[in-house]
DNA sequence: TCCGTCGGTGAACATGCGTACACTGAAAAG
DNA sequence: CTTTTCAGTGTACGCATGTTCACCGACGGA
């Protein structure tokens, strides 16, 4: 076998080979999630010169950059879904500082991942849009539904469950977007954090005072 | 003069020679902000080609397409202002309803601004990106500024102002996403409406409610 | 041991790109 | 009427791109 080269490093070729496969494949998507420009304008030789294999071996692991990206928009939402799952068996203390804490980690954690969905959301290629676009409202309605079991919330309304799932879920983006745009400075950080924190916090306190003003839509 | 052609149709050379060249300089943003993709994959190329004029002649109005982005994102920043100035001075009525409803028309008749400053506060160039996140930050101060002239806030601290007006911001934003990923269907517009309406109400129900757990930062 | 599978190679192609350059001709200035 | 200005033209260049195709050679099962 050609011995492959990553940044002018060596890469050894050990493991069996569907393991190798598996290994440039994840090197792709991590090249591709990396980058700074969005997939729309991110080529297809700039991602495999970063794995550091020619061109057309691209395809043998995926069909074109559309499919990768919607391969990298589960990925990504694998990350976001954790994070809410372990924001779920919060500890018993402040809810909202645990959340706030764990989200702070978690965007830490997986800075590019987050990045990726924030600049794919709107505005790049069709498919991958989509894919994200499910994602979240399956994400809302997880959420809802998880909502619903909370004590003081048994008595709401489906629709207005929904809602509220849906404030948190784009308050928890706007936040997102604040610690990935803030710098590394520790003031800022820990700006955002409290902003962050009285946030969550004005919104509980608007659920706790609930009353739906109508049921249902509208019309 | 060569006539000049846009989609086919002669475009009569009328006016002054500065009128003109205003002219083509809209129709070049015009064609920038109507582009599905985002600024970073759409081609200097491509815009020409929509305005009906030859690749060079771009650079007589501006010297790249960055330049072109911010000044797009300006003209686009202008819209969402005016907007809210509007919302300021809403009838005594029901003003979440009222606000809503601004912000609904305002979608409808600048779809395409609303649409660009989505798409390029991600991941776009980054000369757009900081123009955007420059423009959006004094936009919260301006809010924050306003809401505390409210009869009920005038006793809140400047830091919890600019926590509201920014989780207003970011709520108004995650409304506008949705009523330009909605389809046309009139149902699920007035679903959307109806969520968004619920929400801010929530968020305005927590701020009647609301005193600050601690003053400052917490360091 | 033999042989099929298959991840990766390398040359070749047509196409689209940004930009330099010399140009044109009508409008504006004198 | 002459001269200057300048938005738009047309050619030409080097470069990066996506995709095709035939090829290679190590791995893995028989």
């Amino acid at each position: 076998m050609h011995t492959r080269t990553l940044n002018g490093v060596a890469v050894e070729p050990v493991g069996s080979r569907q393991e190798r496969k598996q290994r440039t494949r994840q090197a792709l998507l991590d090249a591709a999630l990396r980058a700074e420009e969005s997939l729309a304008s991110l080529s297809l030789r700039e991602v495999t010169r970063e794995v550091g294999i020619v061109p057309t071996a691209f395809y043998r692991h995926f069909a074109s950059m559309d499919e990768l990206g919607v391969v990298l928009v589960e990925e990504s939402m694998r990350t976001l879904r954790a994070m809410l799952r372990e924001a779920r068996r919060s500890p018993g203390g402040d809810a909202i500082r645990g959340s706030v804490a764990i989200l702070v980690n978690q965007v830490d954690a997986y800075a590019p991942h987050f990045r990726f969905l924030l600049r794919e959301r709107h505005g790049g290629v069709e498919p991958v849009r989509r894919a994200i676009h499910g994602e979240m409202r399956l994400l809302g309605s997880e959420l809802a539904t998880d909502l619903g079991r909370y004590p003081g919330m048994t008595r709401w309304s489906a629709d207005d469950l929904r809602m509220a799932a849906d404030l948190m879920v784009g308050g928890m983006l706007s936040i997102v977007t604040a610690l990935l745009d803030v710098g590394d400075h520790p003031d800022d950080r820990a700006e955002v954090v409290s902003v962050a924190e009285r946030q969550l916090r004005l919104i509980v306190l608007g659920m706790s005072r609930w009353t739906s003003p109508r049921n249902g839509v509208s019309t």
